[in-house]
DNA sequence: TCAATTTTGTACTATTTGGTACATTTTATT
DNA sequence: AATAAAATGTACCAAATAGTACAAAATTGA
C-alpha cells in the first residue's frame, strides 16, 4: 500500500465525463475531449479506468442513474403527495433551457445509441431506466391503495405509460423548444394519471 | 454530355446506406461499411456525393421520409377510416421483429444523435418529422369535422400527442421487446384518440 | 473512328483514433 | 533516510479514419 496519492476523485471526474457524453453521445466523445474535461492525463486515466472509454461510460451510466434515482426516491419519501411530485417532475422539464432540451435523457440516449453497437452497455442503460419504472409503479400502487387516484388501471401499465411519456418527451423536447407548447403537451399527457 | 455510364442508381445506393445508418447511427457508420453496403467504390462515391458522408446522410434523411410519408398519405387517401388506419399504424409496431425494434425511428435517431453535433442536419430531421405531425393534424381535423371523433381537443394538440407517442415508442420498444406488452402499451396510449 | 466526356478503381495521404510503455514524481512505511 | 508502492506525464505507436489524385475504362456524338 501507500504510494503517491490520486490528484482526483473518480466520482468527480466521472461527473465531468458525463457532461461530455450527455452532450455529444458516446461515439462522438473523443478520448481527448473527455480527458480535457476530466482534467487528468492519460497515465492517470488508463490506470483508473483499465477498460478505457467503454468502462468510463459504463460507470458513468451507473453513477448518473444512482444519483438521480436517489434524489427522486428521497423527494418521494418526504412528499405528502408523491403523485403530484411526479407530475411536477415531468412538468418541470418544460422550464429547462435549450441546452438541457438538446441533451435529452442520458439513459435514453444510450439505449438508442448502443442498439446494434454494444448490447451489454445498452442493457445496463435499459435496466437502470427500468428502476425508474419500479419507483413509478410503487408510487402509483400506494396512491391507489390510499384511494388518492381515480384510475383503477394496473400500476405497472400506468408506470410504463410514464416511462413512455418520459422517452417521448426527451426526443420531442428537441423538436419543440417552446416552453409553453412543451408544458401544454406534458400536462395533456399527464391527464391519464388522475 | 455523353461519357461512361453510372453503374448504380443513386436512389438505390442511398437505400442501402439507410440500412447501415439506421442500424448503427451516423457516427458509427464508417465510410468503408457504407461503401461496401452500397456496392460502389470510392471514386464513384465521392463523385456522386461531393459532400461525402454528411451529404449522403442528409440525402438519406430526405429520401427516407419522403418515401414513408408518401406511403402514409396514399394509405390515408384510400382509407375509409383514416383514424383507425393511424391507430393500426401505431399498433403494428408491436408486431415487428427485434431488429426493427432496435433500429427505432430513423428521424428520431437523427434528432437525438445530431443534437450538439450538427444543428443543420438535426433541423432537417426535425422538419421532416414535423411533416408527419401535419398529416396527423389534418386527419384529426377532418375526423372532427365529420363528427367521427369524440374528442374535442384541438387537432394540433392531439397530433403532437401522437408525435410524442411515436417518439416514446421508438425508445421504449428497445426496452420492452415483448410483443404483448408493447401492444398493450400502445393501445393504452391510443385511448386518448377517441 | 476518334475526340470529348464522364465514371470507375486503385493507390496514396494526412489526420485522428484509442491505447501503451515507461521514466519520473510523490507519498507511506520501516 | 531508505525503500516500496502507487500515480502521473510524456513520448510513442499501430490502426483506422475520411478523403484525394489520377490513370484507365466506357460511353456518346461528330
Amino acid at each position: 500500500m501507500a504510494g503517491r496519492p490520486k490528484i482526483f476523485s473518480e466520482k468527480e471526474v466521472i461527473d465531468k465525463a458525463i457532461e461530455v457524453f450527455w452532450r455529444v453521445g458516446y461515439e462522438a466523445a473523443s478520448a481527448e475531449e473527455l480527458l480535457k474535461a476530466m482534467g487528468i492525463g492519460k497515465g492517470s486515466f488508463y490506470l483508473a479506468f483499465k477498460g478505457g472509454k467503454r468502462e468510463l461510460f459504463e460507470r458513468s451510466l451507473v453513477q448518473f442513474s444512482a444519483e438521480r434515482l436517489a434524489n427522486l426516491k428521497r423527494a418521494i419519501s418526504v412528499s405528502d403527495n408523491p403523485i403530484q411530485l411526479i407530475k411536477d417532475f415531468f412538468l418541470s422539464i418544460a422550464d429547462t433551457g435549450l441546452a438541457k432540451h438538446m441533451n435529452g435523457c442520458y439513459l435514453g440516449n444510450a439505449i438508442a445509441e448502443m442498439a446494434n453497437i454494444d448490447a451489454a452497455l445498452q442493457n445496463i442503460a435499459i435496466n437502470l431506466l427500468k428502476e425508474m419504472e419500479v419507483v413509478f409503479t410503487s408510487v402509483i400502487r400506494q396512491a391507489q391503495d390510499d384511494q388518492e387516484l381515480k384510475s383503477t388501471e394496473k400500476p405497472d401499465i400506468l408506470a410504463r405509460y410514464l416511462i413512455n411519456l418520459w422517452n417521448g418527451i426527451n426526443i420531442s423536447r428537441r423538436m419543440y423548444t417552446d416552453k409553453f407548447m412543451l408544458k401544454e403537451m406534458i400536462s395533456f399527457q399527464l391527464q391519464v394519471i388522475k
